[in-house]
DNA sequence: GTTTTTCTGTAGCGACCGCTAGACAAATAT
DNA sequence: ATATTTGTCTAGCGGTCGCTACAGAAAAAC
């Protein structure tokens, strides 16, 4: 019962063309796209399961089977998020050349994608799990923060060490005014920020940054 | 019964020595404070009137009596945050002689006051009411948010105008950088930041300012 | 077909939410 | 002393929360 549905059970089920019984009668991945869109405006705690089945259209049983209770749902959401609107940074922690311009770059993107209208402002991260009944949510979340900050803080030491960043460089306190600045963004989009003042804000915020 | 308790009875009350009736047995002021605390620490919403009722020693009935309901406590507890805690931004700003200095001081002060161990970390007015039921209530610190940086940017702009800063000045921008550094900065306390950081944080954020 | 397995819909569990009616307690007014 | 006013206490309201037992429906296995 705890453990009927599993990662691999999902790809079993998409090898083989079926399984016993009676199929789902909706899209899982579909379904979970809701529930991250809802989670993402609303946050963990106001988002209800009432709410959650009725965004995703389905009755409150078929979502227990399929995604565990509302807080492992919520673990999976977190995962899909930060896989697709979320991963900007870390494609730019791995594809731009330098520390610098990795930061340059996904505050750049940070500003267009805290503001798309296509979706809820800001950075689920930074907001699904604030004020929290549960601490252990807002510990899932609060991690995500401070390995994303840890993450550039090593890019930058790797760039001291190359000799792309001068020797004195305040790794610890660049990779934190990233991080501020990251979250700083993302309560601006939400409180109503344009995605041209939040640039604005990126590209001004660069100039901390020491020549190199 | 909907204005039992108005400010002004308050003040009469402090005025005459006594007024008619059972007297409260419970000091306003205190029970007040500790409401603050625990409002600052989970928020509007996980804070529940049974939590209220029991960190401030005083049963439902008491409460609603003194304070009117759960939201026009907030409310009030949101007033005197900004009055005493939060007041240190205001503070600076009227008390510096430039809108860097006041910026400056507002920032360091905000890498104390985040972290001090006396109370819960970060900032009441970015944290409280995130992720809410209530999009009132959510309003009502977002208003508070905005109107915090439209004050910085006008003491910009009548820097600029007084040519304390030069006239190309993004006061918008510059205002805007100060706002999502008091917010990264508080949602880093949140995330268990040393003061000492947050001091270095804010140090290499005052980098962007022109010099002027 | 019948059986077995799995999913879906109804209906409702116990717990907590914000809030309040009503009885009693403690002060002043007369 | 008695009446009036106001605060506190017990108890519980209607509503929502996350979650699930149970019966019926829809597929594969036989």
């Amino acid at each position: 019962m705890h453990s009927m549905v599993t990662s691999e059970d999902t790809n079993a089920q998409a090898r083989t063309a079926r399984t016993r019984g009676r199929p789902r009668s909706f899209d899982r991945a579909t379904a979970l796209e809701k529930a991250l869109m809802a989670f993402w405006e609303h946050g963990y705690e106001a988002t209800s399961v009432s709410d959650l089945t009725r965004i995703m259209g389905i009755g409150a049983p078929s979502l227990y089977a399929a995604f565990g209770d509302k807080r492992t749902l919520f673990e999976e959401v977190v995962r899909v998020y930060a896989d697709t609107h979320g991963a900007f940074g870390d494609r730019a922690l791995a594809e731009e050349p330098t520390a610098r311009a990795a930061v340059e770059r996904t505050l750049r993107e940070a500003a267009a994608e805290y503001t798309d209208p296509a979706h809820p402002y800001g950075c689920l991260v930074v907001h699904a799990a604030t004020n929290c009944t549960s601490p252990e949510v807002e510990q899932l979340l609060r991690e995500r923060r401070n390995a994303g900050i840890a993450t550039v803080e090593s890019r930058i030491r790797a760039d001291v060490a190359a000799g792309r960043l001068p020797a004195g460089t305040d790794a610890v306190a660049l990779a934190r005014h990233t991080g501020a600045m990251i979250q700083g963004m993302s309560q601006q989009a939400r409180d109503g920020a344009s995605r041209a003042e939040l640039e604005a804000l990126a590209e001004i915020a660069m100039a901390i940054w020491p020549r190199g």
